[in-house]
DNA sequence: ATGGCCTGCAACGCAGGA
C-alpha cells in the first residue's frame, strides 16, 4: 500500500496536476491540504472518474482537506474532538484497515503572532486526539502539512531561520511530542538525499537554488513502521507549469 | 532574503501562506 500527502495551494488550479499524478503513482491513499473549496464546490465527480473515492472537509478561501481512496472509507471524523475550531484542517478515516489522519497545522504566521499560539494550542490538541487514536488503532498514518521543520538538515539555511516560525523550538518540541505519543518520521527511516525538502517559496527561484524547508510529513504507528520500505518526495511536480509550492510525499508499505 | 510570488475574494488591494 502506498499513501501519500501532498499540500496542493488550491485544488481548483491543481486539479489537473493532482489526477495526473494520483494516476501515475496509484497510491491506495492520497491526502490533500490547502484545498479551499467548500465541500459544495468539491470536485467529486472528476474524481471519481480516476478511481478514486474523495472524502473533503472543506470551507471557502482557506484551508480545507480532503482524501482520496482507492477502497471505502469508514469512520470518517472531521475535527479534533474537544478543539473548537472553525478552521477545517484535519480529516481522519479507515481505508484498508489503516487508520488515515490527513492534517493542515496552521503556518502561524511569525512568533509574535496570536496564530502562532494558536497553531501551540492546536498542536497540543492534535497530539492528544492522536494518543486516543493511537489506542484505538494499532495501524495509524498521519499524514499532511505539519508546518514544522523538525531538524536543521530540513532546513535550507539553518542560520537565517533559527528561532523563526516553523523551526522555532517550541514548534520542534511539539513535533516530537507528536512522535512521543508514539509516531515515527517515516522519510527519517532510510538514508536520505541532502537538502531534501517539500516546501519552496515561490519567490526569488527558491526551487531553483534548493532554498526550501521540509515540513511535509508521515508519521507512522509502530506497527505500520514494521512495513514502511519506502519513503520519498516526489519533487518533479515542483516543475509543472503553475505548481503548488509544495512537493507530495509518499510512504510504501509492505503487505498492508 | 526579510522583497521580490501565488491564490481567492471581490477589489480596483487585501489577507494569508511559509
Amino acid at each position: 500500500m502506498k499513501l501519500a500527502t501532498w499540500n496542493v495551494n488550491s485544488l481548483k488550479v491543481r486539479l489537473p496536476q493532482v489526477l495526473d499524478w494520483a494516476g501515475k503513482h496509484r497510491p491506495e491513499v492520497l491526502c490533500l491540504q490547502e484545498t479551499k473549496l467548500q465541500n459544495d464546490q468539491f470536485p467529486a465527480v472528476e474524481i471519481r472518474a480516476t478511481g478514486y473515492e474523495p472524502l473533503a472537509n472543506g470551507q471557502k478561501t482557506y484551508n480545507g482537506v480532503a482524501i482520496l481512496a482507492r477502497s471505502a472509507a469508514a469512520d470518517v471524523v472531521t475535527a479534533i474532538p474537544g478543539f473548537p475550531d472553525e478552521q477545517k484542517r484535519v480529516l481522519a478515516a479507515t481505508v484498508g484497515g489503516v487508520r488515515v489522519i490527513c492534517a493542515y497545522v496552521p503556518n502561524g504566521e511569525s512568533v509574535e503572532s496570536d496564530k502562532y499560539q494558536y497553531k501551540l494550542r492546536w498542536l497540543a490538541a492534535f497530539r492528544d486526539w492522536l494518543k486516543a487514536e493511537l489506542v484505538q488503532h494499532p495501524r495509524l498514518a498521519v499524514l499532511g502539512d505539519l508546518n514544522v521543520a523538525p531538524e536543521n538538515r530540513d532546513v535550507h539555511d539553518p542560520a537565517a531561520w533559527e528561532g523563526n516560525v516553523l523551526v522555532s523550538v517550541p514548534e520542534r518540541n511539539a513535533f516530537k511530542e507528536l512522535l512521543a505519543a508514539g509516531l515515527k518520521d517515516a522519510f527519517r527511516l532510510f538514508e536520505q538525499p541532502e537538502r531534501s525538502f517539500t516546501w519552496w517559496d515561490y519567490r526569488m527561484n527558491a526551487f531553483r537554488r534548493k532554498m526550501g524547508l521540509r515540513i511535509d510529513h508521515i508519521l507512522l504507528s509502530d506497527e505500520l513502521t514494521k512495513a514502511c520500505i519506502a519513503c520519498t518526495i516526489d519533487i518533479e511536480p515542483r516543475r509543472n507549469e503553475r505548481p503548488s509550492d509544495h512537493a507530495p510525499v509518499i510512504a510504501e508499505l509492505k503487505d498492508i
